[in-house]
DNA sequence: AGTTGCACCTGGCTGC
DNA sequence: TGCAGCCAGGTGCAAC
């Protein structure tokens, strides 16, 4: 499931149960994900209190007690699920113990409920750095810009796309320049900005480097259905669920994606939906209102 | 240096 | 029914 709008919506779903709790033990049931673990991550993390979670596009970070971050990417089928303890006696709780699904690959146990990882493709990772150099990261330090942060402006999208004679769909995957978009919401900004997807991304530079109409356009359009999203709880594909189990609707409102052959949403447009193949991912947008 | 292509995995769906 | 082939929300790294 996880685009930025998803870990955003994770993140508030997982926040109340981890944040102000101490980890009471940590299972790790494989060796590695698609990353190798840290060194003795299950004995860097029990005994510490969550002190914060946040995200940086699509990572989540778990500020922990004793000057460590947390470092939780996804991946393309990871999930965490909440399993809540039950009252055992006023002020005692013991967490549950039932059994454990295929790929699930992580526990955290906390004294009140337990937070499990799964993950089928393990294309997912956890990796632990200092945080008071986080940023530093190897993971965090050439991610682009934030595009739900305040410095995410028209100015800022145009410096990233400066030059570039990429794509626009592949320019905007493209982490290192714009940090949190996936697949989907790059298909839906494009065509919220009624951009074609292999025009030059440079072209929506001018050449004193000021952003043109259509860099402006985007940069709003990018804004939005992120926030949308996040709104409607992420997009919820082949039964992913959030921590809590609830399900996210932002899918219903796909104007592009995974709808080729379908008619163009924009009013008075009357175009047909089609793919590409980009970079050896689909790409779905019209040809009709989708233009360089 | 900027781009492209492949590798990493499992599961679900389609078509024979 | 069985099975092969293809496709899927991402990223890191090698090779141009």
């Amino acid at each position: 499931m996880p685009e930025l709008p998803e870990v955003e919506t994770v993140r508030r779903g997982l926040a109340p149960t981890m944040v102000g709790e101490r980890i009471e033990s940590v299972e790790q049931r494989r060796a590695n994900l698609r990353l190798p673990f840290p060194e003795d991550f299950a004995a860097r993390l029990t005994g510490r209190r969550v002190l914060s979670l946040g995200r940086r596009a699509k990572y989540l970070l778990a500020g922990l007690e004793g000057g460590e971050t947390l470092i939780m990417h996804l991946g393309m089928s990871g999930s965490f699920r909440i399993e809540a303890g039950e009252a055992a006696a006023p002020g005692a709780f013991h967490h549950p113990r039932g059994k454990l699904a295929a790929h699930d690959h992580v526990v955290f146990v906390f004294s009140h409920a337990r937070i499990v990882y799964n993950d089928p493709r393990r294309f997912g990772f956890m990796a632990l750095h200092r945080t008071d150099s986080l940023a530093e990261s190897a993971h965090l330090a050439k991610l682009g810009l934030e595009p739900l942060g305040d410095a995410f402006t028209a100015e800022a999208l145009a410096d990233a796309l400066k030059g570039a004679a990429t794509p626009l769909k592949a320019a905007l995957l493209d982490q290192s320049r714009i940090a949190g978009l996936g697949n989907i919401y790059v298909c839906e900004a494009l065509h919220r900005a009624r951009l074609s997807p292999v025009t030059p991304a440079g072209d929506l530079v001018r050449a004193n480097g000021a952003p043109t109409a259509s860099a402006k356009l985007l940069t709003a359009s990018i804004r939005s259905v992120l926030e949308e999203a996040v709104e409607a709880g992420g997009s919820t594909l082949r039964d992913h669920r959030q921590a809590d189990g609830a399900l996210g609707y932002f899918q219903h409102r796909f104007a592009v994606y995974d709808r080729e052959g379908h008619a163009c949403p924009r009013k008075g447009c009357g175009g047909t939906i089609g793919r590409i193949v980009q970079g050896a991912r689909s790409t779905f947008f019209c040809g009709d209102c989708q233009k360089p």
